[in-house]
DNA sequence: CTTGACCTTACAGTATAGGGGAAGGTGTAC
DNA sequence: GTACACCTTCCCCTATACTGTAAGGTCAAG
């Protein structure tokens, strides 16, 4: 199975299989005589396994971990389990980040209803975007 | 004021004070007789502007608009406001997006633990990571 | 023999928000 | 006069996941 052929079966750019290849992701397949690279069909697998994981937020770089756990010849799932705690505990955490922001946001908004716009000081650009007690600290040493 | 003094009461480095200056964001100051940045007060304000800004989601590229309508003479309060309301569009989605990742996550977490490592097949590189319901979509055509 | 589809490598660029460090000028203190 | 802090411009580097383009090789059909 040549390059083009993968890419149509998996929904890939001939582009994003190569990156993968550079990147570790996949092992270097065999070629061609005219040197074309060559893909057996367990390649169809590695790749399923790299969409998904992306799917569920893992990096490449991440991906390329467990990747060479298999490619060692060991079982990376003790490995990929750590993985999932970790990522979701970040994640967690990330929501909650843009959970306060979205707050902070809200704040802002509500504020900006009961601004009248035509006395907006030049000054600090607009007083629309001011610290409010969510965002406090940021730009509160000025 | 020079830079090193600004950057000390901005908690700014200079590098980006310079930065914020060759993004539009800051207008180029006058120099001292040896071509040192002289900064007046003003630029405080234009500072804590920025780093507020920032602090609620918005990018350098959106806030530089912002202050393009100052610097143009115009007051942006309008254009802030439809910003705050397409922002806060934006998070939300965002924060749909993770919550629906955090589901997916785990539920391969739920599944990992009733898996037996031991009989983790090497086709796909690890059995934990593998489409559920929510991932579906993702990797189904192969 | 030529066209066209497909493949190859390699370099550069995208967006974001700066950081690192070189090579050199300025200003003040001792 | 020289040490030292501070300033200048300039170019490259970071991470992420690729895409674009150039210049050229391979292969089957007509």
């Amino acid at each position: 199975m040549l390059i083009g052929e993968l890419a149509a079966k998996t929904g890939l750019t001939t582009k994003a299989i190569r990156f993968y290849e550079a990147q570790g992701l996949l092992q270097r397949p065999r070629r061609t005589a005219g040197g074309y690279r060559d893909y057996g069909e367990d390649t169809l697998g590695r790749i399923s396994f790299i969409r998904v994981g992306q799917a569920v937020g893992f990096t490449l770089g991440e991906l390329r971990e467990v990747i060479a756990f298999r490619d060692r010849g060991q079982a990376p799932c003790c490995h990929v389990a750590d993985m999932l705690e970790q990522k979701a505990a970040d994640l967690d955490e990330r929501i909650a980040e843009l959970m306060s922001l979205r707050e902070s946001l809200q704040a802002l908004r509500d504020r900006a209803s009961k601004l009248d716009p035509t006395t907006c000081p030049s000054t600090t650009v607009c007083h629309l975007i001011w610290p409010d007690a969510r965002t406090a600290g940021v730009g509160s040493e000025i």
